[in-house]
DNA sequence: AAATGAAAATTTCAATGATTTTTTCATCAA
DNA sequence: TTGATGAAAAAATCATTGAAATTTTCATTT
């Protein structure tokens, strides 16, 4: 049993004060850096040392107790490397937020033109895992194979993808699921339509 | 740094006979017990004591060193509410097993009438979470709500499927997806049609 | 070979103290 | 009034350690 001294003399009139304290900021925006953060197994200090900013700030930042300016929310989107809007998604209604993704207002994860395209199936970063949908052009290749201390699976919804594990070809149609968890991977798709699919990834790495 | 003493004197001895021990199974059957009892928080002894069987004698069979008689396995998937077929999926060939499940060849976890077809696209159990593969019959309701210890997500692919969360009503079409943790859950498909999803556990709960 | 029982080994867990990380808050600047 | 800082306070993390529980090993019996 921990014998909790903060109700007894000065300590007691610090806690008024912490209840009052405001939360400013309304966003998630803090929720979501922390979670990213926290993904590469990064400090506060780590982070706030490449954003140019104290220890402090980014601790209330990620809190939503102030928010971070444009510039800094760009310089974070960059060195996570994900689109800026992603820290923007229309939230939808209320209630549906925190425990929806609907189809149509997935938040972006890449944008890039390497022929895959993913986007978040969870409402928000962190948890134990975090379920993305990718979506893989003809002809799109795994710029070079990847090794993560993650546990993967995966289900194939369209098309079909070639996967490498540790240098094993195989090939995946839809309704196929797969699972790994730290062999060297890479894909390929060799089809000449997209390829869906659902992909695991625990802990995140987003 | 550890210091390995194992490599010294009579322990040295003993190791050389660890090496030799024989495997006598051949299957994975032992595996999966051992990750289903896991998942139940159960020990060795506790599942020993519903099968009438001595502790060590699980020990070996977890561990694939001896094989359970065919009347134990019957018992065994009773207590873990599985159709005994979960144990003889036709593993495909060799490479693919460990990492691939065929669309075509996945383990069935519940054959029940109730109107939900589950079945694994996980290649084994274990590990951080698990996949499943659910068909909701039309009609189809979940019994009683649940909690659960576990952190879910989900996709649907066809149909629609009703989930309440924590008594709020979301009703998901494909593409959707959602998101619980901790929340008391019911669900119903209320459509004219299979709801097929792709459920997320972790950890593993089956 | 399957099964048992008991000894040996291993794992788990809670408690402790040392570090590191995070939060709080008074204060200054814009 | 909000953003930002720096430093003190609080909290979380980590490596140890010893006790207890679980699991494995193995000689022996069926």
């Amino acid at each position: 049993m921990l014998i909790d001294l903060r109700n007894t003399g000065k300590a007691a009139q610090r806690q008024k004060t912490l209840q009052k304290a405001p939360l400013r900021s309304s966003g998630k925006i803090g929720s979501d850096i922390r979670a990213l953060r926290r993904s590469r197994n990064w400090t506060l200090n780590d982070l706030a040392e490449q954003l140019d900013r104290s220890v402090g700030w980014l601790s209330q930042v990620e809190r939503n107790v102030s928010e971070p300016a444009l510039d800094d929310i760009r310089k974070i989107a960059g060195l996570f490397s994900l689109p800026v809007s992603f820290f923007f998604t229309d939230a939808a209604v209320s209630d549906e937020a925190a425990y929806i993704v609907r189809a149509g207002s997935r938040r972006i994860m890449s944008d890039a033109p390497k022929g895959l395209a993913e986007s978040l199936l969870s409402p928000d970063l962190g948890g134990a895992f975090e379920i993305v949908h990718s979506v893989f052009a003809p002809g799109a290749a795994c710029p070079e194979p990847f090794v993560r201390p993650t546990e993967e699976a995966g289900y194939v919804l369209e098309g079909s993808l070639v996967l490498f594990i540790d240098g094993v070809r195989f090939e995946l149609y839809p309704g196929d699921s797969f699972h790994f968890a730290g062999e060297e991977i890479t894909w390929i798709n060799e089809g000449k339509t997209d390829a869906v699919l659902i992909w695991v990834i625990a802990p995140p790495v987003y």
